[in-house]
DNA sequence: TGTACATCAGTGAACGCGCGTTCACTGATGTAC
DNA sequence: TGTACATCAGTGAACGCGCGTTCACTGATGTAC
């Protein structure tokens, strides 16, 4: 912090500041809302300056849409790697809690999912069908639901994410985690129980 | 058509031609994506005529917000009032119907309901809490449904909702209405199921 | 019915403004000898 | 270690452009007598 580290660092951490500055613009106001002079401003760089980290405006939303999509991958690689005694309970848990530590991730989500016009929308509407997918997979193997139908489990796994993001979402905004997440909860219980049920 | 009409009636077409490329312009571009250039263009009139019909492009913006809030309301009318024999089926295929009748309301809803900063953002939300809660009350005269907990079905109220709005957009985005009504009746059914064995 | 006047939807030029981006520059940091 | 040169992150003026909005206007429609 005191010492001003190499050009090669200062750079890298000018950088840093840019991306900040553009996911919390993106989570406020949508990709649209990027600006060149606000990021400038909030990086403590002049607006031109920003041409020395990014060939353009869309640059920077396409590395920002990457790294949501990424965050997403690594919400469902904890939720699956992890062992859940109740997916339930301790699914809620660990988004939450991963939504507490970076919540501006998860409003460019959000933003980047709804605006289909945009250019970066596929890889984040991608990133939600790998999610799908994985977590579809892991509700398969749970016990309570090794007895349902396969496309009962599809149609769970679905609910499963679209449940999740409102969390990780909601928690972004600003909502009590805990409260959230019990919520959440409520809503996982009465999924898989209606998949396990549904012949 | 062929008769010009009165002053009054040609001022109510134009006026009817603005809210309608307007509302056009919100479903695919969001509220921001709002231009009187455009507008007018579509609507077959030069750019400063716009404002002989809005003060201003905001209050354009608040009209078609209360249009999508209306037509949500209409919908709920629709589903709770008309007597259903099976919800699971019957909700999806009327609002479906009402999708494909008028697509570009329900895009407009979603582009509302996502961007939060946006003035008319409550609005749209408020006709969403309106729309759980008579939902759920609906949901809790269900036979399948009436020895299911009291907060059961509030949840089941809340994915219902989720799911139906998600139906609408789809249509609206030009999915297949039957294909799409499909898809939500399966996950009606493991809702209502889950909902019905939960404690 | 004919004339004189009022209304007002639509026109077109113009405004101030903020946008993304370019360009020649400065001066501290890095490198070669 | 000291000097000469190269690099390049950050600067500040300037660009063309499209935006929302204003204003004085035109000319067809509506109204009063």
């Amino acid at each position: 912090m005191a010492t001003p580290g190499t050009r090669a660092e200062q750079k890298r951490h000018t950088r840093a500041l840019i991306v900040a500055a553009g996911r919390n613009a993106v989570a406020t106001r949508g990709f649209s809302g990027l600006g060149v002079r606000e990021i400038a401003r909030e990086a403590g760089i002049v607006p031109t300056a920003f041409y020395r980290h990014f060939e353009s405006v869309d640059a920077l939303a396409t590395e920002i849409a990457a790294g949501a999509a990424e965050a997403l991958g690594g919400l469902v690689d904890d939720l699956v790697t992890e062992p859940a005694s109740d997916p339930a309970v301790d699914w809620p848990g660990r988004a939450s809690a991963l939504a507490v530590r970076d919540p501006q991730t998860w409003s460019v989500l959000a933003r980047g999912l709804v605006d289909t016009t945009h250019a970066d929308h596929r890889v984040l509407s991608a990133a939600v069908d790998a999610a799908r997918r994985r977590l579809g997979i892991a509700l398969g193997r749970l016990e309570t639901l090794s007895g349902a139908d396969g496309s009962a489990v599809d149609v769970a796994a679905d609910l499963v994410v679209v449940v999740l993001l409102r969390l990780v979402v909601e928690v972004a905004v600003g909502r009590d985690p805990r409260a959230a997440a019990g919520e959440c909860t409520g809503r996982l219980r009465i999924i898989l129980a209606g998949a396990g049920t549904v012949s």
